[in-house]
Order: structure tokens, then sequence, then C-alpha cells
DNA sequence: GCATCATAGTCAAGAAAATGACTAGTCATA
DNA sequence: TATGACTAGTCATTTTCTTGACTATGATGC
């Protein structure tokens, strides 16, 4: 029952549909949840049955028509129980880590391939992450943004995605450098 | 189909019983994988009965008995498979990220708090890598063990998973005086 | 003129994960 | 001398996630 609330959290920027909101779990709110399109239009249905997010239809030429959710006063009580009850510690879940684990006992061929790619995906996010904080933050500098700006939630989380990525970018090239040299090494001897 | 992997992953230093595994799995392989311990007994109960791992049981006294497994050839193979395999990105899935998403929609006072247990709880977490870095590197400096130990598939796991619990720590740190300073600042005017 | 992409969804099935309860003996501690 | 923590598990239920397929229309590219 957490999917509900990164939802809730994620329309109170404004109006969604679905659809955008699919996109947004797909950028900025990949940062702190993860959910594919399927799951965000069952839990909309869930949440607007109990009252917590209320849509409103939208007719449209030349594209089909779209409901746009705003969150409830009861949406927004629910967030506020939610905040206050304890959090379940974070964690890791990746395919990737799991194969360094293995690396040295299996052929690190393909891991070395793996982990270049996912640092080109991870540069590629730091680009994205650093255009958005830029647009979030206007012309104020962080500093001056995050002690006056309006809405700095969405920024906050996206400063964690950002350090997120760049961490991991750094991690993977240096594992793939590691193990390269390994592999000279071997085929030395 | 992921969670079999780990296990093969976690199993490939030894000898474990499910007790032991589940121990792993809330610590050094906590870095790459989470999971409770009633998924690992009914995952190594599929690894054997797929011939993936193989168990042995141990008679104790003034314990109760206990099963070590380890990996069979069969389950070496499908490691290899496994890593050969593309990978699926990885994400992060946190209920304080979302809590801070909606942190200044919200009342923060809550919010403040838990940033600063979990920081306290990543501190905590730091010092552990940090000691079983050191032990599984022994004498030697980084450099030279991750150019020539035996194996370093779990070290280099720990690693992401030290500089991971850095940033968040330093992360739920600075949130935490943002939000701090913010509500001093609102209560002024 | 045909193919593919983008918008805007829906439905169903199956795999994986989380929750909660329960067994049973040992050891330390208050 | 009972209380709780540690070892070593098991069982059942529910919730959540993933996979894959399917409907429609308009716009864009080759």
């Amino acid at each position: 029952m957490a999917l509900r609330h990164a939802v809730l959290a994620a329309l109170l920027d404004g109006e969604y549909s679905g659809y955008q909101l699919a996109k947004a779990f797909d950028v900025g709110v990949a940062n702190f949840w993860h959910a594919l399109p399927q799951q965000l239009y069952a839990e909309l249905a869930r949440l607007e049955k109990e009252g917590l997010v209320a849509g409103r239809q939208v007719v449209q030429e030349s594209r089909p028509n779209k409901r746009l959710f705003h969150v409830t006063d009861a949406g927004r009580a629910e967030l506020e129980k939610f905040a206050e009850a304890a959090a379940k510690p974070s964690f890791i879940r990746d395919d990737l880590l799991v194969k360094v684990q293995a690396a040295d006992r299996i052929g690190t061929g393909p891991v070395i391939g793996q982990l270049e790619e996912r640092a080109l995906a991870a540069e590629a996010k730091i680009e994205l992450l650093g255009k958005l904080l830029g647009q979030l933050r206007g012309d104020a500098d962080e500093e001056e943004y995050l002690r006056r700006g309006e809405r700095i939630g969405p920024y906050l989380t996206c400063l964690r995605g950002l350090s997120f990525e760049q961490e991991h970018r750094d991690w993977c090239l240096r594992i793939a450098a590691v193990l390269r040299e390994r592999q000279v090494t071997r085929a030395d001897h």
C-alpha cells in the first residue's frame, strides 16, 4: 500500500491523467518510486473509489479523451497519516549487482558490457535530471530556492536521484575497468 | 525469477543454511537484493528441487539441526546464462522519498525526524560495511586486492552499498536541515 | 501509401513478495 | 524462575508486480 502514496505525492503538483502520470513515473517520480502504466491506472481507479483523488473528463479533438485527476482533502489527510507513520527501510534490487557479485566465478565479458551500458544510461539520466532541476529552480540559485521556493518536494527527490545516478555511473565505470584489467592479467599467465 | 539468482550468487562463497542466508540478506547481500527469510527458505526448496543447489543435513547438539546448501554445476550454469541476458534497469522504492516529495504540502515535523533516524541507520551501515570491506581485503590495499584478489565479487557490491549509504546519509542530513530552516522561516512571518 | 509512433487507455493471468502466525529447543539475564 | 533473545525453520493467505495482449485515433516519416 505504498504505491498509492507515491501516486498521491506525484499528483500534488496539479492535475494529471493516467497517461501523464505514467510518463512522470518514468522520469522525476522514478527517483522515488517505479511502476508500470497498468498499475497506475488500477491504483487511480482504487483511489477514486475511495475518494482520495477525483477525476474529471476532458474531451479532446484529434486526440483520445482523457481523465485528469487531483488529490482531494481526504487524499491529503491520507498522505499526512502516511508521513507520520514509520517508514520502511529502503532497499536496492538490481540484477546487475547480482551479476557483479558472481562476476569472478562466471564469464565477465557480458557483465563488463552491461556495466558500460548502464553507465551510459545513468549519464543520460543525469543530464535529464540536471535540466529538470534547472527548470524547477528557475533563476534562483539552489540555496535561495530551497529557502524560499514554493514547492521544493520534487526538487529534493530529484537531488537524491541525481546523486544516486552519479554514484551509480562512477561505480559502473570503475568496476568495468577493474574487471577488464583482471581479464588482461589472467590472459597474461 | 531474480531472487533465485541472488541466492545462487550469495551461495558462491561457500555453504550456508537458510538461516545464515537470511542473515546475509540483512547485511552484505542487502547491497544488491532484499528478501525475507520465508522467501529464502521457499526459494532454496525450489532450487534444490531443480538441482541448482544441493543441501546436506548437519546434526547439531544444543542447537537445532540445519541444512547447508551449496551451488551445483547446474546452478553455476544457470548463473552464467543469467549473466549473459540483458539486465533489467534498477530502481529505487523508498517510503521516505515519497514523504519528502510531499513534504511541503504536509506536516514536515515527522518527516524531519525520520530523515534524521535514517541518517543514523545509514551511518551504522557505513561502519559495518567499512569493517566488512576491511575483512575481505585483509592486509592488501584496495588497488592491489582488486587486481589480484581471489574473490572480489562481494567486495565490489559492498563498495556500491557503501557509496549508496554515504550518499543517502548526506542527503538525509541536508534535507532535514533544509526543512528545519524552512520551518523557522515560516514561523517568522 | 504504408508503417510506425504518440496519445489514452483496458483486461486477464501468472509470478513474486509481503504479512502474520506457529513450532521447539537453548542460552543469558534480571 | 520466568522473560526475552537466538538458532532453525514451516505454513497459509493476501497483496503487489509483471507480462502480454488488445482497442482506437491522429500525426509523422519514408
